[in-house]
RNA sequence: CGGGGCGUAGCGCAGCCUGGUAGCGCGUCUGCCUUGGGCGCAGAAGGUCAUGGGUUCGAAUCCCGUCGCCCCGACCA
């Protein structure tokens, strides 16, 4: 491509809207337009970088004998009915009418039109597995679309669905999709870690996300610094470092402390650490209240409740606390709640053989010491806090002081063994090899292709702009004569395009009449990784070749600067 | 949904407090010049000041409403 014929509008300044490195380069290098928050029009760099990305992820599908389809994003609201999740997803499903006042919905993923293909055509196991995918562009409403690219309200997903005879079956499956999205995102030039994930109330078995480790990224990952232990952290576990109570009393004791409310105001009223606290907190898992216990240093993961609450749950509100305790949140705990109410109490599992702790005591202005779960007060022992960055690595030998390092990161991929959830709800049944009608097994499989884009920025770029991996930049390679207006040096320009473009290297030639220094500056913002310079050496045979990601340049001779471009990654 | 910020030329911004008919830099266009890192000179075009209402002789500026965008939080298969 002439770069004198192309859309390239690149900017100067950056945009003032724009916080994160990615969307500063994007909408700088002119490879993006916002349209609307959460919008985005792709321009002709983005587009060409994001069919490329594409292209990679559909050839590691392909591999693994995966089959491309093209689904409808239009949804019938009933599909989604069925499932469930016409209500589940909420105010994050777009809704509309169609004319005669039917209910639709704009497909924030495919479960659903899957399943509804399956149940309807496959009848036996023998026609199983199957692995169905497609790359297409999917709606969210999101509550904050943010970040440029990261966090839209459209945007294009690979989402594949694996259908299984049996759990089995379906662990090839997930280990296939492993292996095609580590090819994936190798290919695309990525560092990325898989990592243990956490799946939801949607009660499938295994879940792992792959992650993009950099400051723009929403979400938060625990790796171990010693060994391969990697977990997002609404899922991540520890060692802690052992705690020895001293025995305290046979049996509690209450006692006053006046207009002490929060953790750390009791803890220094009665001079023993956070950690010897009991935090109660209060929820309602529908309409029944639901008493959690954590040591007072330590944060409720909301992620973890989730796999233990049974249903949908929410902070319980003042009112009903005082309804259920007699007391204020301040002075809640375990001991002393009123019987007719009897609700379930769950402890975290750091409290699990402590003693001598300190709760509220459910009267406003007095609590309790000398707390002891288990002798004091029946309860159920869960993991349930978000473990911290300096904590024991839960894998290594707590000898080897291994310690958990808690990182911002981009989570590009997620595979997921969804188990029956859709096959059941939906009704999607095959007949097995004893002729019994059986529900498939299913995996369900997300890559996120901007995220790609935005992961590559993020990693790859310096104060002159992006430096693309080769793979998937929308370049690869950028020809620039110093003068246009000098024919001895474009037709040596013109000679190298054609012969890349002959050798199948995805080339620019800049012929635009500017100064070399307005060229190459916008050579390095918009990322074209290799630059070859025709100048003042031209005339004796020699173009000068530089790499974007490094600056290093080599003097080549004309008549082999394309086998060279050629090798090089 | 709660909190904060912003909306003036394609982009980045000033002007607003203290009302008097809109400005700077970059970009764009024309001509000259220049050609190894956003060069120089001269000229030009380009704005419903987000929007609706109000106050006023007069509103970008003051008041009220609405919309949009960004950030923090809540939320996020």
């Amino acid at each position: 491509m002439r770069w004198s014929r192309l859309f390239i509008p690149t900017l100067r300044d950056d945009p003032a809207d724009a916080e994160v490195v990615s969307h500063r380069l994007l909408v700088r290098a002119g490879y993006i337009r916002q349209l609307g928050a959460g919008i985005y029009s792709y321009l002709y760099l983005a587009q060409r970088s994001l069919l490329k990305i594409q292209q990679i992820v559909r050839e590691e599908m392909d591999r693994i004998g995966a089959q491309e389809f093209y689904l409808p994003a239009l949804n019938p609201a009933e599909v989604w009915q069925e499932s469930g999740r016409y209500t589940v997803m909420g105010d994050n499903l777009f809704r509309l009418k169609d004319r005669t006042g039917r209910d639709l919905c704009l497909g924030m993923t495919h479960e659903e039109v899957m399943t509804t293909i399956a149940r309807s055509e496959v009848r036996s196991y023998k026609q199983l597995p199957q692995i169905w995918y497609q790359i297409q562009t999917k709606f969210r409403d999101e509550p904050r679309p943010r970040n440029g690219l990261l966090r839209t309200r459209q945007f294009i997903m690979k989402d594949s669905y694996s259908f299984d005879i049996d759990p089995a079956g379906l662990d090839t499956s997930y280990d296939k999709h492993r292996e095609a999205y580590c090819r994936a995102f190798d290919r695309c030039g990525l560092k990325y870690s898989p990592v243990r994930a956490h799946s939801g109330a949607m009660g499938g078995t295994q879940s792992e996300e792959f992650m993009v480790m950099c400051n723009a990224g929403e979400d938060f990952v625990a790796t171990c610094e010693k060994c391969n232990y990697a977990a997002n952290l609404e899922k991540a576990t520890s060692k802690l470092a052992p705690v020895s109570d001293s025995p305290g009393p046979a049996a509690p004791e209450r006692f006053a402390t006046p207009g002490k409310k929060t953790i750390d105001e009791v803890a220094a009223f009665d001079g023993l650490p956070e950690a010897s606290h009991i935090k109660t907190l209060v929820y309602m898992v529908g309409d029944k209240p639901l008493v959690i216990l954590l040591r007072g240093n330590h944060q409720l993961s909301e992620a973890k409740l989730e796999t233990i609450s049974g249903g949908e749950f929410r902070p319980a509100h003042p009112q009903e606390i005082l309804d259920i305790f007699g007391a204020n949140p301040g002075s809640l705990g375990p001991i002393g709640i009123p019987a007719k109410k009897a609700p379930r109490i769950v402890t975290d599992l750091a409290l699990q053989g402590r003693k001598n702790l300190v709760a509220g005591a459910n009267a406003d202005d007095f609590h309790i010491k000398g707390v002891e779960p288990g002798r004091d007060f029946a309860t159920e022992y869960f993991d349930l806090r978000v473990i911290e960055d300096g904590e024991g690595c839960p894998q290594c030998d707590a000898a080897s002081g291994a310690t958990l390092k808690v990182s911002r990161a981009i989570e590009i991929g997620h595979i997921f063994k969804l188990g029956y959830k859709y096959s059941e709800s939906m009704g999607a049944r095959v007949l097995n090899e004893q002729g019994k009608e059986v529900a498939p097994i299913m995996g369900s499989y997300g890559i996120g292709m901007e995220r790609i884009l935005v992961a590559a920025v993020e990693q790859n770029n310096d104060a002159n702009g992006i430096a693309m991996p080769r793979s998937i930049a929308p370049f690869e390679v950028v020809i620039t004569p110093v003068n246009t207006r000098d024919a001895a040096l474009t037709s040596v320009a013109e000679q190298i395009y054609q012969a890349c473009l002959d050798r199948k290297i995805d080339a620019l030639y800049d012929d635009r009449d500017e100064r070399p220094g307005v060229k190459f500056k916008d050579a390095d913002l918009i990322g074209v990784p290799w630059r070859v310079t025709v100048g003042r050496q031209a005339p004796s045979g020699i173009v000068e070749v530089t790499r974007r990601s490094t600056g290093q340049r080599s003097d080549v001779n004309i008549t082999d600067v394309v086998e060279f471009l050629a090798k090089q990654e």
